[in-house]
DNA sequence: ATTATCTATAGATCTATAGATAATGC
DNA sequence: ATTATCTATAGATCTATAGATAATGC
């Protein structure tokens, strides 16, 4: 083996246990683990989880294939896994918006933003994985309970949003099409079919106050609820020690 | 009607050429290549494209895995040809609203309504493989650029209607957000999710009230204008000849 | 000793092709 | 002769396991 070739960035960190990866890791401050589902996420999400195979995860993340199966128990593991840390969060940030003392429009609108952010996020096209039919199986069952989870509480916020804005009769017609907003979140995974980066940012927008005019909020308020949402998703993540981490490191996936 | 005889219905008809299936067909007036396909729909939709298997296609049709590549060049051709037969018809409607003298709103709707009907048709889940990250690749091509001058047409409907509808200012505004139309189409997808056909239909009125009222539509007017769409399909449907047919079989042009 | 990786490979697919076969129709 | 199917199989995967190996840490 030559050594000519310096070590790029490891060289403050203690090295770690472990046979050492013949191509030699990009320190990037993740761990395996992470990188596979780092990768995985964003193969998974360009080629569907079907057609990605351990391989070439296993190859983008600089290890072999066999050496994934010392991270994850089987390829589903890795899905699951990805698919748990998108809904999961949102649910927490519900749980959070619930016990706030917030007008139930922003309350819902944080919700929203909260759900697009991260579904929009580096965790690239995962989204389409949302869509998967593998997923009916049982062993994601935890996860497809956490997703239905999670409508019925976009249903429950936005309920309430309509009682609070509207007479009973009129609020009671906009029920019907509830589910809409979860339709409009959810649609943001197709987004990447349209454009680029940009582009899907100003879908969130788009969708944040499409939902509200849905709702019934008047287009004078809009901003205003929207401005209100932030700034509860910004209380939230001070609250969680999350910031935004609008783009941080790199990874340097090839 | 009952029948007690074994041959289900094949009686009538003269056998066809071609060595007989060692499972004896179902003669449901469907050739071999549309049993291919519908099939195929279905599973795609349950299964997603990578993962359905050419024999699965096979046996659930009644024929042996091999002979599928008699009527298809090879897997992919299956999904490409389920492909153009939903957005293709978009097209062909589009195109006919374009000419007739319609009110743009009305327009627009119609559009919507045909969409989201042929998407939540009988051809069950093929939506899913709408979002199906394999269409990026080349052999798609015409598929996907078909797919792009339907949101084109979208759009274009679209902007004429607001125009229509508001002073400039106004809808410029609303102009922003009109590809959340196509998206609230398209999220008619994820739909089967939640629930079953009736679900469905559901969603598809919901979706359409929804799009009118993001396009600013008066509440009160919305009912009109979603009526007047149905007539001008009504006429679409009589002048191409082709009726709603709630499960009939299409002519065949194998 | 423990951790994380590697090499090698069994076993299980799955796609697509070659060539035989059984009908109909001329 | 033509059509549509069948049988058989090559070749190309892909997943997951077994067991060796190279680091660190005690």
């Amino acid at each position: 083996m030559t050594h000519d070739t310096p070590q790029p960035d490891a060289g403050t960190r203690e090295r770690k246990p472990g046979r050492p990866r013949s191509a030699p890791k990009q320190h990037n401050g993740l761990s395996t683990r992470e990188e596979i589902l780092r990768t995985a996420s964003q193969l998974f999400g360009e080629q569907g989880y079907a057609k990605t195979t351990t391989r070439q995860i296993a190859e983008s993340v600089g290890i072999k294939q066999s050496t994934m199966y010392y991270h994850f128990a089987d390829k589903r593991a890795i899905l699951a896994s990805l698919l748990s840390s998108t809904v999961t969060p949102a649910l927490e940030c519900a749980e959070w918006l619930r016990e706030q003392d917030l007008e139930p429009v922003v309350r819902l609108c944080a919700l929203m933003a909260f759900d697009l952010e991260t579904l929009l996020r580096d965790r690239h096209n995962l989204h389409v994985v949302y869509h998967l039919p593998e997923l009916e199986e049982d062993d994601f069952a935890s996860t497809r309970s956490a997703q239905t989870a999670l409508r019925d509480v976009y249903r429950e916020f936005g309920h309430a949003a309509l009682t609070s804005l509207h007479p009973v009769q009129e609020a009671t017609e906009l029920t019907e099409d509830l589910d809409l907003l979860f339709a409009l979140v959810e649609a943001s995974v197709s987004q990447r079919h349209w454009g680029g980066e940009e582009n899907r940012a100003q879908y969130a927008r788009s969708a944040l106050r499409g939902s509200l005019r849905l709702l019934g909020v008047a287009g004078h308020v809009i901003p205003n609820v929207v401005v209100r949402a932030e700034e509860a998703l910004t209380d939230y993540r001070a609250a969680v020690g999350r910031h935004p981490t609008p783009r941080r490191s790199r990874s340097g996936t090839g």
